[in-house]
DNA sequence: CGGTTTCATGTAACCGGTTACATAAGGAAA
DNA sequence: TTTCCTTATGTAACCGGTTACATGAAACCG
């Protein structure tokens, strides 16, 4: 691996000058510039990213510290970051953390130690400032952190009215919420807004939590079937809770959106394969990623934060699992 | 952020004796350590690993190199390979490339540039060496490079034998293979192990070409059951061509598996939570992650690479898709 | 024509670690 | 007592870049 010197030695000029032309930065002579790109292109030389970070103290790296990129929802937010980052010349670590808080704080360590210039994070535990150095730039996605640190998500309330709004207004009567666990804001926002609705409406519901295993949804939505069966509309906390009610429903054979309408939740890209395809509440993933990664990027390079936070709407994607025909207002303002 | 020095100068020591007590080498006085190790935890002194990395020319730091993240399989293979190296004190840089040979070669100047210590690549094109610094390790996953490059796969020759077995001995009489791209050598061999069953079993079967976009698929597949109505067993190419099979067989009023049934490819987590849950040749993804990370850090520690092939073995995971009966031999034999 | 700019380049310190080498004290062996 | 080994610690070079500062030549200017 050829190193500045020996560049500077083929061109028989000092490091300094071959530095300048590499920077474009200070005056080179035209004729110095092309003996240093000739002994450049000779050698093929190119500059030791670590040795610049070094002196620099900037490493464009940033890290990405998630619950489980195996969750389709992280995954996709995922692939917006690593697109955006490496869009503006950044490079992304992945951190996989299962929630784990040990893990966690390990993570937000060796980004640290690698020097990295700043992270993005989908964090339960609310991470007490004295465990982060100071003026490392974090942003928090999906899940809040602190007050000061910068955080982007969707508009859950709203997509909690949405969803009940839309089973309402196409005819479910008996509708079951399956929310998410309670130490999630988001969980709690989305439910909030589903209570508000159906309060509002005064129609019939019940309220289930998920754990968010595949398995234990099924017993619990089968147990939902055995005790509620005139649930005619089932709002889900994700889509892949949405999948497993969609599969309960359809072994019991209940006709889906016939006899019972599902909503999801989040707009992962897999819900369209299904059969009936999953009608979702969508957050608009790719651009949270995207949004969380340019806050960041900005943070850096600007040392300015502008939004503390951002929050985006979000949006019904009408699928097969909700009924075509839209009742018409008065009719269902009447109950 | 303190240095190495500022807890020198704390302790009353040289860099070198703390050096020593944060490396555990040399000889340091028990007492000497312990006011070295009361500076550090005083200053919250954490060393530097870019600092070190300069020096030492190890990064502990790996590239993977994907296609796209997004696609279940590379998801599953991520998180393996992402556990396993965050376990032996290494750290990942995740790489989407969308095939993109440019983006693929930028990915491998930047990991070397970044002094990452190796990588893991999922790629098409068949990198030259040349392309490729000296000594610079890096395992092929799923997708072969080159002779001397390390090589981690499953055995998709065996995997295409056993979906066209599997499908026969549970009944059916006419079959299609959904492939791969031509490109691609392990959909080459799950077709030739496809091939040799259904020709040693002279069963007829038809052949068809995936572009792996799913609505494209689901054209495909319309396209296929108007054409070979007689079809009674799909092997596709990989889980997302077979849920896209199911979706337009179902859309279709054909009755899985009773009237046909589709056998997947891949074992991604998604293929259970369909209704009917697709039965799959499945690749032990995880265990194909592990193993080729675990090959890159032994070569990266030990300067050794032991087996330059490791090919795994399929399993087939029966599950919704294929019949319950198995016909028996004989039976099956004589057609 | 002397003084000020601008251009061009080199020298060496610096970033924050690691380690080869030097030095010295104490104890054991001869 | 001399020699040698083990223990303990410090000094300074090194890794491969960047850049502050110094130097000198050419161009410009009144």
């Amino acid at each position: 691996m050829a190193t500045i010197r020996d560049v500077a030695k083929l061109a028989g000029v000092s490091v300094a000058t071959v530095s300048r032309v590499i920077n474009k930065n200070g005056y080179v002579h035209e004729t110095t510039k092309q003996s240093v790109e000739a002994a450049i292109s000779q050698l093929n030389y190119r500059p030791n990213e670590i040795a610049r970070t070094l002196y620099k103290k900037n490493s464009k790296l940033i890290g990405l510290i998630i619950p489980d990129i195996t969750n389709p929802f992280f995954t996709e937010l995922a692939r917006a970051i690593e697109d955006t980052a490496h869009h503006y010349g950044y490079t992304v670590v992945l951190c996989n953390t299962d929630e784990i808080l040990e893990k966690e704080k390990h993570y937000i360590e060796v980004l640290q130690q690698r020097q990295a210039d700043g992270c993005i994070m989908i964090i339960n535990e609310k991470v007490t400032h004295s465990n982060l150095q100071q003026d490392f730039p974090i942003v928090a996605l999906d899940r809040p952190i602190h007050a000061e640190i910068p955080f982007i998500h969707a508009d859950h309330y709203q997509g909690g009215q949405l969803a009940a709004q839309i089973l309402l207004r196409k005819g479910s009567k008996h509708l079951v919420h399956i929310r998410g666990p309670k130490y999630l804001d988001s969980a709690e926002a989305r439910y909030q807004g589903f209570l508000d609705i159906v309060k509002k409406e005064s129609v019939s519901y019940h309220i289930l939590e998920s754990s968010f295993q595949p398995s234990n949804d099924e017993r619990l939505i089968n147990d939902l079937f055995d005790r509620f069966p005139e649930t005619d509309g089932i709002f889900a906390a994700n889509d892949v809770i949405a999948v497993s009610a969609l599969k309960t429903a359809l072994r019991r054979g209940i006709a889906v959106p016939e006899e019972l309408q599902i909503m999801g939740y989040d707009g992962i890209l897999f819900g369209q394969l299904f059969y009936p395809s999953i009608s979702t509440i969508a957050q608009p993933i790719y651009q949270l990623g995207e949004k969380a990664t340019k806050i960041l990027l900005q943070w850096i390079e600007t040392k300015t934060c502008d939004p503390l936070v951002s929050c985006l709407p979000v949006e019904w994607i009408e699928r097969d699992t909700t009924r075509k025909e839209l009742l018409d207002e008065q009719h269902s303002n009447n109950r």
